[in-house]
DNA sequence: TTTTAGTGCAGGTCTAGACCACGTTCTCTC
DNA sequence: GAGAGAACGTGGTCTAGACCTGCACTAAAA
């Protein structure tokens, strides 16, 4: 039985500038999240764009967004269905707060450093940037439930983040660079790999020097830009990482 | 600049029962597999409707697919362009060989053991599997460029691969499960941590007990059942894992 | 010579229709 | 009552336009 078109709430705003599926695609998907369970049917396309005043390539438009994300799915001659969420365990572009959070840590973190340096040769390569490019360095002790966890560096572009240093260093990195700056992750890349612990970092770590840390390089992008450069070094002790793998062209588990 | 959409050979078969989109999709794709070396631009959008008598909806709705694949990319002002193919350092469920070959490395391996035992107690809850149901346990050193690399061990429920013990140790075990059996590893999860070499698994890698070592544990399915946990550890000087990242719900990453 | 304002073309979005294939459901016939 | 077929509604595909913004290039102005 799919719902009735009437029962969304919310309008178009076709002077807010925002694309009209855009917003379509947004109120349908607070919808699904208030009064659909999965597997329940949403309204017909047809049905959508004369709720909406809408044409019906639009509306699809605005469905085709939301199947893509695996939010709903269609299915040709019944309709289109909300689908179960996702487990989402995914290796993701979280901060590590978030993280820590998500594993019923408490997170906390000791300021080690948070200047502006230049960027040397190594950092430009990295950062894909001219050598002495103003860089705003963070560097933090991690600590969970009140114990060491990593050493955290992080190398930012300076001009990103105009201001950025005038203030107190940030809780969670990520969330001032999203709102303060608009900087939102959105793809990177981790290097990963074994390393024994310096005599530096054992001794913030409170472990031993020749240690195992599972050493963690990131660059983090947004849009074509690197925005962000980090590297951490993780206690072997306290850590994993969980990484689920697909051959390659296998197709997505479909979970009706 | 922009190739000429007189470039691209082929026709739309308007009687042949097959989506235009799909059809045209599927020349564009030859004719970028055939003449368009990455960053190269495709004609377009109104190029290719005109050139195949097409509405321009329907020419985007081929290139959206392509888009989807992350074969090409738009740019908004600019045109549609060739992405360079994907280096595919990605995890992914390949094999030792396979991985090494890619990587440039000439492939070697040193069985360690090849027989059949009972599961354990830890065997059998990491396969989900009853204690002291059969696996076959296959242990190897493996080598790149005939230095060590790591040692690899695997565990597949026997009644998997029968007969498998009766010939030689295979030279690539995931080559065999599939070819032989019909063992397709279609998805998994990989456990990553660092750790101290053990005084056996020093001596066998070669390096000084302590020195730190990646762990790399694999559940491996066909389906939904697991037909493969693996544990290996890595010399960490000489192997690193590449691990691409994406924020949830962002989109697919450009990696120009 | 450097800066600025066009201009043209790229993709992005949107419309108001059309016909098709497919699945369900109802009705008519046997 | 059971089966066949028609009617209806769904998503799938397609058209021929429209106007928007973003980018590169060029010609004119400073």
């Amino acid at each position: 039985m799919a719902a009735s078109a009437a029962a969304i709430t919310g309008d178009i705003d076709r002077a807010s500038g925002v694309a009209i599926y855009i917003q379509l695609r947004e109120l349908l998907r607070s919808y699904i999240a208030e009064s659909c369970p999965p597997g329940s049917a949403l309204p017909s396309e047809r049905d959508l764009a004369e709720r909406f005043g809408l044409a019906r390539m639009t509306v699809r438009q605005a469905i085709d967004a939301l199947v893509g994300e695996e939010v709903i799915e269609r299915v040709v001659g019944l309709g289109t269905f909300v689908r179960r969420p996702k487990l989402d365990l995914q290796v993701k572009l979280t901060s590590y707060s978030e993280e820590m959070q998500r594993r019923g840590m408490v997170p906390a973190a000791k300021v080690l450093s948070f200047e502006q340096i230049g960027a040397s040769a190594f950092l430009a390569r990295e950062l894909q940037l001219d050598e002495g490019t103003p860089l705003v360095r963070f560097r933090r002790l991690l600590l969970a439930d009140g114990e060491p966890m990593s050493v955290d560096e992080n190398f930012i572009p300076a001009h990103r983040v105009p201001g950025l240093l005038d203030g107190e260093p940030p809780t969670s990195l990520y969330n001032v660079l999203s709102e303060q700056f608009g900087l939102v992750m959105e793809w990177g890349e981790d290097m990963i790999e074994a390393t024994a612990a310096s005599p530096s970092t054992a001794r913030l770590l409170n472990v031993e020097v020749g240690s195992p840390l599972l050493k963690i390089q990131r660059h983090a992008f947004v849009a074509r830009a690197m925005v962000d450069y980090s590297v951490s070094y993780y206690r072997a002790d306290r850590y994993k990482l969980w990484v689920p793998l697909q051959r390659p062209g296998a197709r997505r588990a479909r979970n009706h």
